[in-house]
DNA sequence: TTAGGGTTAG
C-alpha cells in the first residue's frame, strides 16, 4: 500500500501492527511505528493501543510502558483511554508482570471509567496467575454487577478460575449457564476436572463434545489423555488415540508426549517406546515422559539410556527429568548409577537437588542395606528430613532386620508427625517384621487411641 | 483497537 502511494490511515496502522505483534516482527513493528509518527497518528487511541500491544507481544514491555505513559500524560481524563489501558493491561499479563497489572486495574477502577469485558478478562487472568482466589472473587463480584458474567470469554476465564481453585460446582454451574460455549470454555472445564481429580467427568465431557459433533482441537487432547491415565483406562486411552489419528491431531508434540505418558501409565510401555521412537518432535518434556515411563514400568536400564541420549542430543534435563531417572534407579536397585546421576545434577547441570531427589537416594541406599551412607546423606542434606524420609528408612530396617536404628527413627517420626495413624501402622509392622511382638501390640493399641488409619482403596477400569 | 485453553514427578 505504501509503495503504491496509498494513504495509510488510522485503520491501516492497527492492522499492520497487529500482524507484526502476532509474528513477533519487532523490526517491522518499529518501522511501522516510524510511519505512525510521520503521519501523525501518535495520539490516536486505536493506533497507540496497537503499538502497545505490538511491543508487549515482542517482549519489549519497557517500550510499551513508555508509549502508554506518554499517551496517559497527554490524556488527563480516562475518556477514550480504555482501549489503550486494556492493551497495557494485557501486555503486563502476557509478560507476567502481575503486580503491575493489578495496580493498573485498580487505577482504572478508581478513575471511575467504565470497565469492559477486556479489562475483566485480563483482571481475572491475573488472579489465576497469582493463585489468588480471594481477589478473583472480588473481581467476579464486579463482573456480575457490570453484567459481563455470561460474556463467552469472561465466562470461560471464570470457569478456569474456579476449576483451577478447586470449586468444580461453581465451574460447572457457570458452564451450563453460558449461552455460547466455545471450544475454550469446554477445554477449560475439562482441564479443571482433570486437575481436581474428576477424571471420569472429564472423559464424559469429552465424549459429549464428540457426540455433539463439536470441534476438538490439540489443546483438549492432553487433558483427556491425562484423565485416561489417571483412570488407568487403556481402552479409553486407545479410543482417544484413534480419534487423534482420525482428526490429524497426533502430529502435535504435546499430544505425542501425552500419548506416550498414557501408554506408559496404563502399563503398555512398549507402545509408549514405539511412539517415542517414531516421534521427530521431542522436547525435554517428551524425553522426561519416556524416562519416567520406563522407570515406572521397571525398565531402569532403558530409563538411564534415554537419559544419556537426551543429554547427548543437547537438551537440558530439569528437576523432573532427574527425579524420573533417579526414581528408575531406585526401583531397579541401581546404586552406583544413581550416585553418578545424583552428583551430576549439581556439578554438570547446575541444578540443586530437592528433597525428593534426596529421598530417592536415601530410599535406594536403605533398600540395599547401606544404612550408614543413607544416614550420612540425611545429615548432609540442606533440608530437615520429613516423615517420608524417616518412613523409608524404617521400612528398610524391617527388610534388613536392622533393630539398632528403629528406636531412633521412632523418636524422629513421632516428633515430626505425632498424630498420623499411618506412622503407627508402619512402626507396628516393622516391630512385627523384626520379631518385637510386645512393641508391635503396644502400638496397635495406640493406633486405636490416635484414630484408625483410613483403609486403602484400589481402582479398576470402568467401561462405559 | 484491546481478552481466554494443553504435556513430564513426588
Amino acid at each position: 500500500m505504501h509503495r503504491q502511494g496509498l494513504k495509510l490511515d488510522g485503520y491501516t496502522f492497527p492492522c499492520a501492527l497487529k500482524a507484526c505483534g502476532c509474528l513477533g516482527l519487532l523490526v517491522m513493528g518499529k518501522q511501522t511505528h516510524g510511519y505512525v509518527v510521520k503521519y501523525g497518528f501518535e495520539s490516536c487511541q486505536f493506533t497507540v493501543s496497537a503499538l502497545v500491544d505490538m511491543y508487549a507481544s515482542c517482549n519489549e514491555l519497557e517500550e510499551a510502558v513508555k508509549l502508554f505513559d506518554q499517551y496517559s500524560r497527554c490524556r488527563a481524563s480516562g475518556h477514550d483511554s480504555l482501549v489503550v489501558w486494556n492493551s497495557m493491561l494485557s501486555g503486563y499479563v502476557v509478560n507476567e508482570h502481575n503486580i503491575a497489572a493489578i495496580n493498573l486495574v485498580s487505577q482504572i477502577h478508581s478513575s471511575g471509567a467504565h470497565i469492559d469485558s477486556y479489562t475483566f478478562s485480563s483482571a481475572l487472568k491475573v488472579c489465576i496467575n497469582l493463585h489468588n482466589l480471594r481477589l478473583g472473587l472480588q473481581v467476579h463480584g464486579l463482573v456480575v454487577t457490570s453484567g459481563y458474567e455470561l460474556d463467552y470469554i469472561v465466562g470461560s476465564i471464570l470457569i478456569d478460575l474456579y476449576a483451577k481453585h478447586g470449586n468444580i460446582n461453581h465451574a460447572l454451574g457457570l458452564f451450563h449457564r453460558l449461552a455460547k460455549k466455545d471450544i475454550i470454555a469446554w477445554s477449560g472445564l475439562i482441564a479443571g476436572c482433570v486437575k481436581l481429580g474428576f477424571n471420569l467427568l472429564a472423559f464424559l465431557l469429552f465424549r459429549d463434545m464428540v457426540n455433539l459433533d463439536l470441534k476438538v482441537d490439540q489443546f483438549i487432547i492432553p487433558s483427556v489423555l491425562k484423565a485416561c491415565s489417571s483412570l488407568v483406562g487403556l481402552r479409553s486411552g486407545k479410543q482417544v488415540h484413534a480419534f487423534c489419528l482420525k482428526k490429524g491431531l497426533e502430529s502435535e508434540g504435546v499430544t505425542m508426549t501425552s500419548l506416550i505418558d498414557m501408554y506408559s501409565k496404563c502399563g503398555e510401555i512398549e507402545d509408549g517406546i514405539d511412539l517415542f521412537n517414531n516421534t521427530s518432535e521431542r522436547d525435554f518434556v517428551c524425553w522426561t515422559g519416556i524416562i519416567v515411563g520406563c522407570g515406572k514400568n521397571g525398565r531402569a536400564a532403558e530409563a538411564i539410556r534415554f537419559f544419556q541420549e537426551m543429554i547427548q542430543s543437547g537438551l537440558k534435563p530439569n528437576e523432573i527429568t532427574f527425579l524420573g531417572v533417579l526414581s528408575a534407579c531406585r526401583h531397579g536397585g541401581l546404586v552406583h548409577e544413581a550416585w553418578t546421576i545424583f552428583k551430576s545434577m549439581k556439578t554438570e547441570h547446575g541444578l540443586e537437588p530437592q528433597l525428593e531427589h534426596y529421598y530417592c537416594m536415601i530410599d535406594l541406599l536403605a533398600q540395599v542395606g547401606c544404612f550408614e551412607e543413607a544416614e550420612k546423606l540425611i545429615a548432609d542434606m540442606p533440608f530437615e528430613p520429613n516423615e517420608i524420609i524417616w518412613g523409608s528408612l524404617l521400612g528398610a530396617c524391617g527388610t534388613h532386620k536392622n533393630t539398632e536404628l528403629i528406636a531412633f527413627i521412632t523418636e524422629c517420626l513421632l516428633a515430626t508427625s505425632p498424630e498420623d495413624p499411618s506412622i503407627f501402622v508402619a512402626l507396628s509392622n516393622v516391630y512385627a517384621a523384626v520379631g518385637m511382638w510386645d512393641d508391635s501390640s503396644k502400638l496397635r493399641k495406640a493406633i486405636k487411641e490416635v484414630g484408625m488409619k483410613e483403609a486403602g482403596k484400589s481402582w479398576i477400569e470402568i467401561t462405559t
